[in-house]
DNA sequence: GAACCTGTTACTGTCTGACACTAAGTAAAT
DNA sequence: ATTTACTTAGTGTCAGACAGTAACAGGTTC
């Protein structure tokens, strides 16, 4: 007889821990900014010992729902992306994606970034990001930091938007894009000025909630930024291990 | 006088030891799919006792870079989404993201996946996509198993476009927004042939190897999904808890 | 030779118990 | 009411132990 492979998992005692805990998170008994009880007290609570418990807070850790504002306190974390982002950063270099997959999808994420901003953004924000850009005009020239700048003005409309999954889905990937073309691909001075002109034109449309013209000139920077690559032939050149990107 | 919040970081044991195994991971001393040292080893090889190598390493586990094939052995993982995206899905649920903000996200995602498929699919994955479609048409009316073969169809697309950033990035988010509809959606039996009509379409294109087809008729598709949700008033409803999700 | 059984062994999961160090709370001193 | 000194509880790390078992190595059978 055979028997279908059976996916049995085995549940190891931290694990349990963890998943017990994360449920009492995810649940609501546990709310953002909580104290988690003491590691003794938790481990005399589940019937283990404490090094299991520890290894459970490990585990939560690492996912970034439980975090420590001082080395003596274990609080439920306010979820962020931040941890994610990175972790999703590493993943990707881990896989050794290549520009081109970075870029299709980048293609895709800005305008949408833009697009949603100019439908949200408040006068405040547009007013911020204007003060990003004047440092991306102050740096012309410097290619390190105008991809740094650049990268921040992206993230920075990206928020405008409110929308928090695309904030969450495009920084990962823009980040890779981004660095990874700063180390590798040579820029001629013409691209220092085309992506003031895009950037001013995005704010621009802004300002009279033009979605329509905000996408469009997202879209041209993007392509703009990519005509570069490909000239350099970097297409299916393989983005740069994050350890370069931290 | 006035001190700058130092952003001091302390280093504990078990973190310099994950990021110590990380880093030679990241480096590529250590592939995937090579085995790990043992435990006592790593203990005595670090300088440090076997519990605090294990939490350490339980880090790396959650974090995705080592995993456990049998009980008995830890190797370094094969890079893949699987485990980036139930944690995303959990940090998005957690923050308790909109459908609306899901939806604006995969409304360019998919269309993507579908224009990217066109263009690079070979015969025996749309061979295998009109297999998961006959699974849809045989399911009509069911609305729990349509949404997850839906899914399905969507997730194989994905992966013929050959773009791992776009099938990382698209799967959170279609897993909680699709399924998150699934559970609270009231849909009309002319949900089920539209979803039909629409599968059918984009399979036709990618035979055709028609992109903009392909693409048009996904982002129909999503919006015919949408629409179901607008009319009941779903909008800013909050997604679900990714515990329903598993 | 390959396929099966069996004993050994090395390694993991968990436990007990301990100790140094320090953040935070408490009491004393100014 | 502050500041200072003292306690205390909780964390990070260590040492050593033990049961259970996956993986390996022989030995057996076909």
């Amino acid at each position: 007889m055979s028997l279908e492979p059976k996916p049995i998992q085995v549940h190891f005692a931290y694990q349990q821990i963890a998943e017990e805990i994360e449920g009492r998170i995810l649940r609501g008994d546990l709310k953002p900014g909580d104290q988690l009880p003491g590691e003794t007290e938790l481990a005399t609570l589940f019937g283990v010992t404490r090094s299991t418990v520890r290894e459970g807070l490990r585990q939560l850790e690492s996912e970034g729902l439980i975090h420590r504002p001082s080395p003596r306190r274990m609080e439920v974390a306010i979820p962020q992306a931040e941890l994610l982002t990175t972790r999703a950063g590493r993943a990707m270099a881990l896989m050794k994606v290549t520009f081109r997959e970075l870029w299709e999808v980048t293609m895709e994420m800005e305008p949408l970034a833009a697009r949603l901003a100019a439908k949200e953004a408040d006068p405040d924000e547009i007013e911020a990001l204007q003060q990003t850009h004047s440092e991306l005009v102050a740096a012309e020239g410097h290619m390190t930091r105008t991809i740094e700048i650049d990268e921040r003005f992206h993230m920075q409309l990206a928020e405008m938007g409110r929308n928090r999954v695309l904030s969450l889905a495009r920084e990962p990937v823009s980040l890779l894009l981004f660095r990874g073309f700063a180390q590798i691909a040579p820029f001629n001075p013409q691209f220092y000025k085309r992506q003031i002109e895009a950037h001013a034109n995005v704010l621009a449309a802004l300002r009279d909630h033009d979605a329509d013209r905000a996408e469009k000139w997202a879209r041209k920077h993007i392509e703009d930024f990519w005509r570069g690559a490909q000239i350099a032939g970097l297409e299916d050149e393989i983005a740069l291990a994050p350890r370069a990107l931290t």
